[in-house]
DNA sequence: GTGGTCTAGACCACT
DNA sequence: GTGGTCTAGACCACC
């Protein structure tokens, strides 16, 4: 029902977690206020330690991301970020572009293959939810 | 003269050399059959430890990017990968972009203006050889 | 029209209760033998659950702040400490001094500065009534 | 040798930890470069659990204040924050100050005073580095 | 019920 | 040697 992460993944656990809730929302496939499931239901589920899904709330929280009200449970933050266009975050996409095309390079695809993936990626997306996680 | 690491960063100090010489080829700032430094000579222009570019070239070795001929020194290998169109590797590129996506929701880009970042880095390409690991 | 508290904050609701009281008594925006809402009224207002208001009018009481008499309300009480000159009292205050100094450092603002902060408080005090627990 | 904590405190052992550290580096009793114990030299000395000391020096790290070099240990940074003056800093400081002068009301010490304190707090600066942690 | 903190001890990656 | 991650299980504060 919820997110699937790989143990043996040389991301760590907790990483993956926050990978997901952020694909997850990022797809609206969490929507602002949704409640997330508690540390304990969500350590259960995944059968892992509650510390390492606490880790990942905690840091998801950090980022402003979720909100946790005391008692209450942890809760889908509203606005991601409201600036309008901030020069360092275009940097920051332009570098993990980079690094994707480093990688397309070494895999013999050219960068015309890389642009229609981007492509397809775009057009479906809020639509595959599942599978994000190596 | 040579690549630039960063000894602060998270990401592990021979994945930095790695990602750098990957890029370099890339970029084709670096041509098959182009001899790199020695480890030693590496190692001492850094002022790291030699294990570390070692383990960084062995690494680079295992992925067939460079090849070491022993007595001789450290060679970029000529076809990076000759294969025609993987489809896994189609999968894992869209998988990198799936990321950058998701990135690029949580810092408040429209993918509009990601598909401009690629375009950008795309026509930069082979100019700006610095600066891409910290 | 009487406090606001924000359950999102890290500092637990009761807790902004009785800063809350403490500070409007202070700033003498709550006089000596003012009647306080009831528990059941304040709850009603804030949306939250009675037993909290009730926790944060025992801790109030515990320490002198309020009075509360059966049956006909809880009341501000007369002197908040009459006690000349404590030097525990005047430790407390200092040390809370180097915390909001050590603060400031870590902001990067001059202790010229602090002062000329202080002077502003000090200068405005009894004004501003709103906002102080976020 | 180094920082007390007390774990019958309400404040959290990582948060005294965190700021103890930041006390002395205001305090100029930790300058830029210098070494930190490492966890688990500190976590013996304080006969605390190593992961305690862990977290607050990854909070430490996340505020910029110290940083950690993969194998080698963790330092204390080099500028705290060169910013020249945020407006944002200053109204957190006077929120800290209103706190400040609330609490000497109920403590019955008048506003006089707590200028003198602030007054003796800051010219006893860099001098006392014991005790501040309750 | 919720999340937050701490302990004990383990394993791993990096230098 | 360093810090980073994870587990098992415990206790506490808040609502």
């Amino acid at each position: 029902m919820w997110l699937t992460i790989d143990p043996r993944s040389n991301t760590p656990m907790y990483q993956q977690i926050i990978d997901d809730v952020k694909a997850r929302i990022a797809k609206h496939a969490l929507t602002p206020a949704t409640k997330l499931p508690s540390i304990r239901e969500l350590a259960m589920d995944l059968t892992i330690n509650p510390n390492t899904i606490a880790k990942a709330y905690q840091e998801l929280e950090r980022e402003g991301v979720i909100e946790v009200i005391r008692g209450k449970g942890t809760f889908v933050c509203a606005a991601p970020t409201p600036l309008p266009a901030d020069a360092a975050a275009r940097a920051d996409v332009r570098e993990l572009l980079t690094k994707v095309l480093v990688q397309a390079h070494h895999l013999g695809i050219p960068f015309d293959e890389v642009r229609q993936e981007l492509e397809h990626v775009i057009a479906n997306w809020t639509m595959q939810v599942e599978e994000e996680s190596p």
